[in-house]
DNA sequence: CATCTGACGACCG
DNA sequence: GCGGTCGCCAGAT
């Protein structure tokens, strides 16, 4: 199975900005889902360029395993990506390519200003 | 060739 | 919000 579709879909994600499997597998259409999302993103190459820490589940959820997880969520922390108790706020984070109809960003950016906090 | 195993997600209690 | 079940399907054993 190819998955350069995927790894496509996921090399648009902006920088601080997130996806579920469910989101990338729908977009793209894949047949068995988010699961076959999930494999995509398993069998991901190292070293392409491929921003594969800014995938999640649904839930905001970061579920893989150690040691990824930790260098996961490290990765989304430093683009601005808050990550709390391994998860994080899709509402605030999701991304939606955008396309004909989509809408922009459901509500803020990843503030980018001022360092409140 | 038969089973098991996930980087999932919707559903239910 | 959390844990368990089920459907899904390509690789690994």
């Amino acid at each position: 199975m190819s998955w350069d579709p995927v790894y496509r879909l996921v090399k648009q994600i902006p920088r601080g900005r997130v996806l579920s499997y469910g989101a990338v597998a729908k977009l793209l259409r894949l047949p068995g889902g988010a699961r076959t999302a999930g494999r995509a993103m398993a069998a991901t190459p190292t070293g392409k360029g491929v921003p594969w820490h800014r995938v999640l589940a649904a839930n905001g959820k970061i579920l893989i395993r150690e040691p990824y997880s930790s260098l996961q969520r490290k990765l989304l922390e430093s683009e601005g990506v808050e990550v709390i108790e391994s998860r994080v706020k899709m509402k605030q984070y999701l991304w939606m390519p955008l396309r004909k109809k989509a809408k922009t960003i459901p509500k803020a950016e990843p503030s980018r200003k001022r360092h409140s906090q």
